[in-house]
DNA sequence: GATGAATGAGGCTTCATTCAT
DNA sequence: TATGAATGAAGCCTCATTCAT
């Protein structure tokens, strides 16, 4: 009578310890010992449960996509059926409180970027979501121009809606290493007032933003 | 009889084969072994003319924020004393070209961007590149207020220069990662598009744009 | 189920081979391969029972340590009480057999000196031992005095202790690198009669020395 | 018409560098760069004038052994004549100046008896030095015996000088690892009184000592 | 003689991975 | 499942030595 498997909750735990350490001291930093000892584990469990150290990279990835996500869905529920509130609940997701919200996460995001240049399925997983972001942009933007409320040329949206999603990446990097250079509180603000140039928002409603 | 001393070329020579090796390994990839194949020198001389791994990191990052800086200077050159013509030529110059020029220099980028999270130095030497973008950008910016040619509010500025820069460096990983969620051509357009919304640009003027 | 550790073991096990390496290479000159291989080991066990190469080194001086001193503990007991007795046995224990006796710990012990000077951990044990020798005459000095065997003034039985320990210690110097100079089985016979002058020992008590 | 060569003298510049290097790093830690630094030279000239590292290790053994000597013959000059006068101004001059000073030559002279121990060649100039000393201390004592000064049967004189060149060998071990365990001042005189131990000196000798 | 560059071997250490228990 | 030991391959760096100038 075998014991009843946790493998599915020690696969995350130590995906989530990998995300722990990757934040400080980078994936190739993030030693097995380090992730182990990070997730109160000993070393020689971590290869029990996952092949390889890529293995829990791209369980880790898969974790802080979904995440991501979970938080997403949830600051666009409110404003749904409104294409104007949605795409600045979209923002200010990102980056009202992502701004400066778990510096973990927007550490670990920069790692992944980085990984995804060198293997093809984190590649995949890492521009997965920002297609998913940029796809549920364009959703929303199309119902905004059928709605009149955006002005956007139909073949636009989708360029419009990668613009939009590159800012709000650009920003996450600018936030983990100049953030300095970030006013404090504009990101969201200069965000929407682009997203208007690209939708041909009016100024007044631009105005009310915030 | 001293002999002429080639150390700068040499360590030139060598930052450049980092980046060569970094653009497809990543730092941690890039070994010393391999940094001196690339630059087809023998492993032992690395570590004459560099004290350590790092510091030819720190170098190659001089590199290519000089390299990057000159190139942006020469573009921005022609369009010298046209506030709209220079953030055209700003934009253009980093996503018009860059789009798909020089992958190794974008991959590099992202990984200078990861290893800035984790060491003072390349940060500092990354947000100062970044800094100066958002520098050159927030002086034509002024220059088109104060030509009345954008509207902007004063404390605006900084904040709209750094919301573009954020786009920029965006766009670089978008174009790293996920090629293909950006419409060919469309980064340049789109980031104008934005500025716009940003700058207050007219529409007239926007259409006019490329 | 744990596995029951043996590190303690295999530290020994690892101390031991340096010291057996040491003695004919040096410490430097002692490799972490080579340790390995003469512990039967594989290279990277080393450094997982140990953090440094260092860290091995201060075992194997106490290792080093320990067994000397117990070595003389059990030549010094038959001899206990008997003041005399004592400090022949004491010198008889270092220099008698000490003379031709494990020269591989002979060698060990200089190499250890050596590296005294330039490490406060290694300077601490290695100075340590020779206090404990010290003290050890001492008491043995002390007690001597006090039944009138010995003639020593108070202040003196410290530096009439360390005068002998030096002899000794000098004694091994010499074995190891100029063996030639000491006539054989003179040391200990010198050193007693060295500590008769020091302790005012009649010539008759010379004569029956050994 | 060739320069006049100065390889003497810096071959001896680059021995007394070595010995300045060694003295805190030892002769494995002195590389040839540190020595040609110390010696204000650049690197490639130290195998300009040295075949090896080694040579200079047996050049710089000779130059502390010659120094050293010299430095002897020195302070026994006055006492020219006086068995017992000479005795007491070897002793002096290897331990009541040589305790605390030229920390330098101390620690040289410890790492060079560890060298002997690998090095055939440093071996011979090491055991050189002892037994130079050995035998002017046997021509000391001799006279002494023939002048009825010292009571020391014929044989055992070389065994006596043997001992208090372990004597003073092992002191120097002890100022230089364990300095705190020689009462100030002590080891010239308890020397003495050893050596009064193996000469016969009468306790009024003895008392005169100093 | 002198200089600084070049070479390549080797050392310490880290680490992903495997394995016996 | 879990543990801690074991393995061996690199990696960074140091260094004695050689060389072109």
């Amino acid at each position: 009578m075998p014991r009843p498997s946790n493998t599915a909750e020690r696969r995350a735990q130590i995906a989530r310890a990998l995300l722990k350490v990757m934040a400080e001291r980078g994936y190739e930093g993030a030693s097995i010992g380090a992730i182990a000892a990070a997730a109160h584990l000993a070393p020689g469990l971590v290869h029990y449960h996952f092949e390889s150290k890529r293995e829990i990279l791209l369980a880790a990835v898969a974790l802080l996509v979904q995440e991501h996500a979970d938080r997403i869905e949830r600051r666009l529920a409110p404003a749904a059926g409104d294409p104007e509130a949605e795409l600045r609940a979209f923002i200010d997701a990102h980056l009202r409180v992502g701004e400066g919200a778990d510096p973990q996460a927007l550490a670990c995001w920069i790692c992944v970027s980085g990984e995804a240049l060198r293997d093809a399925e984190v590649q995949k997983a890492f521009a997965g979501a920002l297609e998913s972001a940029v796809n549920r942009l364009a959703a929303i933007a199309r119902r905004g121009a059928r709605e009149r409320v955006f002005s956007c040329a139909r073949g636009d949206v989708d360029a419009a809606a990668a613009a939009i999603v590159a800012t709000i990446q650009g920003y996450f990097v600018l936030a983990a290493t100049a953030r300095d250079l970030i006013p404090p509180g504009s990101a969201a603000d200069a965000t929407w007032a682009m997203a208007s140039g690209l939708f041909g928002l009016s100024s007044a409603t631009r105005k009310a933003s915030r």
